[in-house]
DNA sequence: TGTACATCAGTGAACGCGCGTTCACTGATGTAC
DNA sequence: TGTACATCAGTGAACGCGCGTTCACTGATGTAC
């Protein structure tokens, strides 16, 4: 029953982005292998053909997230400013929030990856990092750590912001969440910075 | 081997806080009732005395988490308005970061309560909305619902900023991270709006 | 290009293990008279 | 207040279950000649 390498390639890229969705939607430890193999049509025996561990699949699954993430902000980010500004505000949305199969695996799973395994945290946090330069890149300010420091701030504050908004049971306090972030964030493509005070009037 | 209702009473607390402490440092998941009830001194049979299910635990373990911080909020608030700021402030401190065992289970167990159940979602919201109010009492605004926005932003980013924080394996980036927040939510005595601009200089 | 053999993707039974939960039992506490 | 009995907190063995992982096996693919 030995497969070709193009097909072990596909199987073993489907098994990842399936345990991409799983993870995020139900959490990693949750999660079983077994669970994850069937989706993807296979029995459990065969994990072990393409990881060593579920360690290591869990590790390649958030790389898989963080770079789907990390690619379509830079396809925003490409299609000019206005664009990005708008793929930004609707990572506060709440279609965004509601989809729990996608999305970004620092909201999906953040506290089970602080004590994920080292080389996990190490794909988390460079994935965040680039966003962060994404971010920055649109940045008006001259000064690129400064502005960096405000993609700093711009990305955990949505993280916490779609936390919360997943977290809470009021679906209008979970809206009101999101569209707080959305105001004093600051997308208005007139300005980055979080200098707007409540009203969008100066 | 009967005890009496007040070491009964006594029990019940002690397995609770236990369990408070071991959920958030460890994970909900991750941290078995057998494990609970050795830490407290006891045998796993006795749990279902006390609970009728792991769940029930959780959710009062997340009670018991909750009622602290927000106790320790409103102690802060008492204490006066400087009192309180840098009370907020040691929310984004590293020791705080690093202090896993206490703290906020919004931050500690923030994706593991997107899937809790009802009666726990129920109690987070509750206790997101508490401090929310204690936050909003403070805010010169005289606008509740502007101030109570504020505070909104103001608690999800700070979650946000201390889940990244702990995500992050780069022990400067996570720094940064704490920093940028506290820059940025303005905890200075003249204001507390996030009106404030990269530096203190107006 | 054709043949012979090694490789290995996938199967499904099996492994030890720890989980949440149940239960018969013990004996001190609480209560009714 | 003292006695007799019911209650029930805590023990520790046992339950079924699903987990991650291993392994002998199958048979198509890959490779060496």
């Amino acid at each position: 029953m030995r497969k070709s390498k193009a097909e072990t390639a596909e199987t073993r890229r489907r098994i990842v982005e399936i345990a991409a969705q799983a993870f995020k939607s139900k959490g990693i430890y949750a999660t079983g292998v077994g669970e994850i193999m069937a989706a993807a049509g296979l029995t459990h025996g065969g994990f072990y053909r393409h990881f060593s561990s579920k360690e290591q699949l869990i590790a390649e699954a958030c790389a898989n997230s963080m770079d789907a993430l990390i690619e379509s902000a830079e396809t925003a980010a490409a299609a000019g400013r206005e664009c990005f500004l708008r793929h930004l505000e609707d990572f506060l949305s709440t279609e965004y929030r509601d989809d729990t199969l996608g999305g970004c695996p620092l909201v999906a799973m953040g506290s089970e990856l602080v004590r994920a395994d080292a080389e996990t945290r190490q794909i988390a946090s460079q994935g965040f990092m680039e966003l962060i330069d994404v971010i920055a890149k649109w940045n008006p300010d001259d000064d690129l750590s400064a502005a960096r420091a405000e993609g700093i701030f711009t990305l955990s504050s949505m993280i916490g912001a779609v936390t919360m908004s997943r977290i809470v049971d009021d679906s209008e306090l979970s809206n009101q969440i999101l569209n707080v972030a959305r105001e004093r964030l600051a997308f208005s493509p007139a300005s980055t910075s979080n200098r707007g005070s409540r009203s969008d009037v100066p």
